[in-house]
RNA sequence: GCGGGUGUAGCUCAGUGGUAGAGCACUUCCUUGCCAAGGAAGAUGUCGCGCGUUCGAAUCGCGUCACCCGCUCCA
């Protein structure tokens, strides 16, 4: 590994994803649309293969779980019932002072006298305003304190640093005694605005010629892959004849207007999840929440994130969802931090039990065996596919000091994926372009894989270097096809070529009849 | 949202008021040869965007967009 601080290494995988075609920021040439990002030709490929393989691993290979693919435009009255609408926002009221931003519902009540003033004047200048500000004073402070804070927000209202905050007038004062009040920013006593509301929900309007005041053509960007699954359980159970416990999967896209996105595409304002509701008896949510934690550690190792790069997080109870009894995040130890990638959660029958109330229909299950009628509790493995993506890109980068062949050393950045996750498996080479019968061969073999993997062909320029180039896309395998392979010198090598493998940069040679069932076997 | 930094060729970057640059990558060709090899030739620019100052702006000012770092936020 290289020696490096962390955010320079995540600028070196953040450059290397653009340069080698794995991610670009969506809307570039228009000088970027924040937070949202593109998969390029290679970052599809391993977009695709995680997915898939999560598919494969969680709904194919098992007998209980079973898949859907909702829409992404929701109808309001689900999230209404989810209590996203409403709910999924913070009020916000920024300091008139600092610009400081604060969440309304989390400032300390305070008490005591509010300075209020009608505006400030600057006789010397003939500079006026009349803006109002107040201050609340707050314990043991003086009442030229508040005058002070007050002078502070004029001059700065004022905009112009030419003349000094002492010499500006307050107009109007006033005082008045306020109790248990949260307009009044704590770290400073100055006035906060109002409080808004961010709703973090892109709303959309349904039907072309929409009324803009017609409040039921009002649809919501979902901003969880969960309600689909949640409100479509019934025809799920009542189409499939499924038995507790049994879960239902989904990846799909998911948009959030997060307030700040950061850190290339961890947090995202249009993302991919893949999650399962795992709908069981009430009394084994807790014993399943542990055995999905443990499913998952499992995969993420299967996709090459080791587990000791993987942080496991009992959520505290005051950090949790009200609704939830108990959720583990899984974090990944980026660059930039730890942070996380999965939310195991045991969501109760809280989702179930609001659609059932808000929409009137039956949510309940009935057992045959024990005669019992009752709301399944749920089971929730949410992973973010872009974070997971991510995650591997991290993990797979790394960068090493090889032989140049000439005494010294160079750097070889290798992208060590997994290769059962990695976009391209194989590249195939001809040693040299200017010779048909090399080419023709190379062609041959290149046709012999590519329906069974992704091939990347390569005829231009050096060997080394293109060798090089596959390293820094992570292709695990490169063949080269020389002169041997045609039995020009040793007629006991026609039809074998060198296979390279990328970690150890060893070469062996294999003949091409061999070479397709030891990819498959590698790759699978 | 606040504060700081950055934005020039595909990439990494130089260029402090006077003709737009380098290295690498890329394209074509040569090479019986395997780790960014050697040689020859070639193409590549809204200097993030807008407005302003100026005879003249990549360079100075204002605004704006994006990214990075710290804070804040993260149902």
């Amino acid at each position: 590994m290289a020696h490096s601080t962390d955010a320079e290494r995540m600028e070196k995988i953040v450059s290397l994803c653009k340069r080698r075609g794995f991610i670009f920021q969506a809307g570039e040439i228009y000088g970027g649309l924040n937070g949202v990002w593109d998969y390029g030709p290679l970052g599809v490929e391993l977009k695709r293969n995680l997915k898939d393989y999560w598919w494969r691993r969680t709904v194919q290979q098992r007998d209980d779980i079973v898949g859907i693919d909702g829409s992404i435009l929701t109808h309001q009255a689900i999230l209404v019932a989810s209590g996203h609408v409403g709910g999924f926002s913070d009020p916000m009221s920024d300091c008139l002072l600092t610009r400081a931003r604060l969440r309304a519902d989390q400032i300390e009540p305070q008490s005591g006298p509010v300075h209020s003033y009608t505006g400030a004047r600057h006789e010397a200048s003939g500079w006026s305003t009349s803006r109002s500000f107040s201050v609340l004073r707050r314990q043991g402070e003086d009442e030229n304190k508040a005058r002070k804070t007050a002078r502070q927000f004029y001059h700065q209202f004022r905009g112009s640093h030419d003349i000094g905050e002492k010499e500006i007038e307050l107009l109007g004062e006033s005082v008045e005694e306020v109790t248990d009040s949260t307009r009044f920013n704590p770290a400073n006593g100055a006035l906060l605005t109002e409080p808004r509301e961010f709703n973090l929900m892109f709303q959309t309007k349904v039907g072309a010629s929409a009324d803009e005041n017609d409040p039921n053509a009002v649809a919501y960007l979902r901003p969880e892959t969960a309600q689909s699954i949640f409100t479509q359980y019934r025809n799920v159970s009542d189409s499939t004849r499924v038995k507790l416990p049994f879960g239902i999967a989904q990846v799909g896209k998911a948009f959030r207007n997060e307030i700040n996105p950061r850190n290339f595409t961890f947090r995202s304002r249009e993302f991919e999840q893949m999650e399962v509701e795992y709908f069981c008896r009430p009394e084994d949510g807790l014993r399943l929440t542990d055995e999905w934690l443990e499913q998952r550690l499992k995969f993420y190792e299967e996709i090459g994130i080791p587990r000791d790069q993987l942080h496991v997080l009992d959520v505290p109870e005051k950090d949790r969802a009200h609704y939830s009894k108990k959720t583990y995040d899984i974090e990944y130890a980026f660059p930039f931090g730890i942070q996380e990638l999965e939310g195991v959660a045991y969501r109760t029958d809280y989702d179930l039990s609001k659609h059932q109330q808000h929409s009137g229909r039956p949510m309940d299950y009935f057992d045959d065996q024990t005669k019992e009628r009752f709301i399944p509790h749920v089971v929730e493995p949410s992973a973010g596919v872009d974070r997971t993506v991510l995650a591997l890109i991290c993990q797979a980068y790394d960068e090493e000091q090889v032989d140049d062949g000439k005494g010294g050393s160079e750097t070889r950045i290798v992208m060590r994926f997994a290769p059962r996750m990695a976009p391209v498996k194989v590249g195939v080479f001809p040693l040299l372009k200017n010779k048909p019968a090399l080419v023709g061969k190379a062609r041959e073999v290149r046709d012999l894989l590519q329906p069974f993997m992704t091939v990347f062909y390569d005829e231009a320029g050096a060997i080394g270097r293109r060798y090089r180039r596959q390293d820094e896309a992570g292709t695990p395998f490169g063949v080269t096809i020389d002169f041997d392979t045609l039995g020009e010198n040793d007629p006991a090598l026609k039809g074998t070529v060198t296979l390279r493998e990328r970690d150890s940069m060893s070469q062996q040679r294999v003949p091409i009849d061999e070479l397709l069932p030891r990819l498959l076997e590698a790759i699978r």
